[in-house]
DNA sequence: GGTGAAAGCTAGCCGGC
DNA sequence: GCCGGCTAGCTTTCACC
């Protein structure tokens, strides 16, 4: 892992559609030694994939809101119950229990707002032991 | 955009490597017709770009914390000050003002703990009007 | 780490439905 | 208008230096 790596990681994590070529060319290797020095990084796990952008919008997902939620109840059969449901949830981008307050943070993307409240009736409201909700909608993305 | 489309979305977004013959085998077509689809996917914008997925800890950035920030002072020069400090900052990922309380929900990625209080006292606490600062480490990734 | 040759893939052009 | 087959050109990938 020296500075050659790190360039190499650094142009595949902006575009991984650079062919071989043209990345060796960039980080001033030989193809050949540049193409192992990746593979070496995908089976050493540093690589952990290669995945497409798409357009949230294009999918139906193009509004998205942080929700913050405390549970009334924390005993085990609840969390276990609460989490697998979340998970099962297509709307649900990436939820992580928390050591504090709130007990979970989540990233919820659906199409627009109407869809949101639906979300929020028919599938966040009905979890068992679920307290207060928060809903923020992002103002501005200052970074990410 | 039609069920095809959708197919091709779902493996690229899951695996970008593979061969555009490979795609064409899982979603029923011939290597051009699939091969077309995905141009104009990209030419309009739905397919944003590719993406290596790089795991962070080789990058020394292990260690993820979800900072939720109050500003004492809310005026337009010291949010634009704030806002230009935190976009320059490595060790933020992800930072988004809110509507509501708190004013700014990010996510902030370092080495380890004591990287983290470090940054927390030479970077975020030093920026001009800022509040309450709540720092929540992630028990358990629910989902993402 | 670099060089060269073979295999594989992409991508444009054609006809067909 | 969209799909499938074919060929040309380039890229990946391997053995060897």
């Amino acid at each position: 892992m020296d500075r050659v790596d790190r360039a190499i990681l650094d142009h595949l994590a902006k575009d991984s559609s650079l062919a071989n070529v043209d990345l060796a060319d960039r980080v001033s290797l030989s193809p050949s030694a540049c193409l192992r020095r990746v593979r070496a990084l995908e089976k050493a796990g540093t690589i952990r994939g290669y995945r497409a952008d798409i357009d949230p919008a294009a999918l139906g997902k193009g509004f998205e809101v942080e929700v913050m939620v405390e549970l009334t109840h924390k005993d085990r059969a609840t969390v276990e119950t609460i989490e697998a449901r979340i998970a099962d949830m297509d709307e649900v981008v990436q939820c992580r229990r928390l050591f504090g307050v709130p007990d979970y943070l989540m990233r919820v993307a659906v199409a627009d707002v109407e869809a949101y409240e639906a979300f929020y009736m028919a599938k966040l409201a009905e979890l068992p032991g679920i307290g207060r909700v928060t809903s923020q909608f992002t103002m501005k993305l200052v970074k990410g």
